[in-house]
DNA sequence: TTCGGTGCAAATTATTTGCATCTGG
DNA sequence: CCAGATGCAAATAATTTGCACCGAA
C-alpha cells in the first residue's frame, strides 16, 4: 500500500481515489481529505473545518460534515472508537491502535505489534461480520500528569486550544 | 437471568458500595445502579431511564444523567468507548472487551483470554498513566446479516426498538 | 436540621437537514 | 447541461444546568 505517512496523498493521488469511487472531487473535498489525511492528532469535524478554513476561507462546517460522512462511507476515513462530546476522525484506514487522554482529549496512534486482529477467537465470527479490531487504551497522558491539570477534567478540544 | 457471574449488587451491597465512598443513596440512585449492573446491554442514559422508570415513575432524565456521571467519578460505571450519537455505559468495571454492531448498535461483551491489558509495550508507558486498555470489535452482528439490514446505517438504540 | 439530590424546564452543544444556488464531469 | 455539492440558516438530538423543593444522614 501507501507508505508510512511520507505519502500524504497529493491532489492527484486523491483524484485518482475519489475518480476510481464515482465521487465528484471538489475544492472543498479536496482539501478536508488532504487535511484529514495530513493530520495525526484525529481531529473532530470543528477542528478539521478551523484548519481548511485557512486555505479555503468560504468553506462551511456542514460541508466538512458532510464530506467527512462521505469519505467514511466510502472507506476513505474512519472514526476513532472513543466516548466523548464530539466525533473523532481518523485519515488512516489500516488497522492501528489508539491512546486517548481522558483528560486533555489528545488521541495518539498506539504502536501495538503485540496484538493481532486477525487472531480473533471463533466466538467473534459466530457473532457476525467484523469491520475492524483495534486496542483502545484510555489514561492521562504525560503531558496532563505533569501540569497537574489531570482529573475527571473530560476536556475539550483536540487541538491547540489557544 | 440476572446472577450469571453471582456479582449482581443487592441493595445491601450497594448501600455498602456507596456508605464507602461518602454518597448519600437516594432511591432513584439505588435503582440506576442496580438496573445498570444487571444490564448486560450496555444502555444509553435514556434506555436506564425507561427501565428504571417501571420502579419509579417519578424519576426524571436529567436525574439518571446526573447519577451516571456521578457513578464513572467514583469507579462504579464506566462508559464504553464506541462512536455513536449517544453515550453508552457498563455497570462492569472489570477489565473486559466489546463488540459493537455497527447496524443496530447493539454492544456484546467479548470474551478474549489472548490479549493481556497488562502486556503492554513501554512506550504506552511513557505516554501516561493508563486507566484501562480493551480490544474494541466493530462489525454488523448476525441478526443484522441476517436480516438483510446492514449497511452504514448507523441505528439508534441499544434495545427493543418498540 | 442540613446539605446534597431531585424534578422541571430552559439552555448548550454537536450534528443534521431543507432549500436555492453553484459547479465538476 | 445536470446530478450532485455547497452555503446559509433553521431544525434535531443528546446532554447539561439554574433553581426551588424534598429527603437521607
Amino acid at each position: 500500500m501507501n507508505s508510512q505517512d511520507s505519502t500524504t496523498p497529493g491532489p492527484d493521488e486523491t483524484r485518482r481515489m475519489f475518480a476510481a469511487r464515482g465521487l465528484k472531487l471538489t475544492h472543498q473535498r479536496l482539501e478536508v481529505f488532504c487535511e484529514l489525511a495530513a493530520a495525526k492528532d484525529h481531529p473532530c469535524a470543528e477542528t478539521v473545518w478551523r484548519r481548511v478554513r485557512e486555505r479555503v476561507p468560504t468553506i462551511s462546517l456542514d460541508t466538512v460534515y458532510r464530506t467527512l460522512a462521505v469519505l467514511r462511507e466510502y472507506g476513505l476515513a474512519a472514526r476513532v472508537p472513543v466516548d466523548g462530546d464530539m466525533a473523532r476522525f481518523d485519515g488512516d484506514t489500516a488497522p492501528h491502535h489508539h491512546l486517548a487522554c481522558e483528560c486533555c482529549g489528545r488521541i495518539d496512534d498506539l504502536p501495538l505489534g503485540e496484538f493481532d486482529p486477525a487472531v480473533l477467537p471463533e466466538a467473534v465470527s459466530a457473532w457476525g461480520r467484523v469491520r475492524d479490531a483495534q486496542v483502545v487504551v484510555r489514561g492521562i497522558c504525560r503531558r496532563c500528569l505533569e501540569s497537574g491539570e489531570h482529573g475527571p477534567t473530560r476536556s475539550d478540544a483536540d487541538q491547540t486550544p489557544s
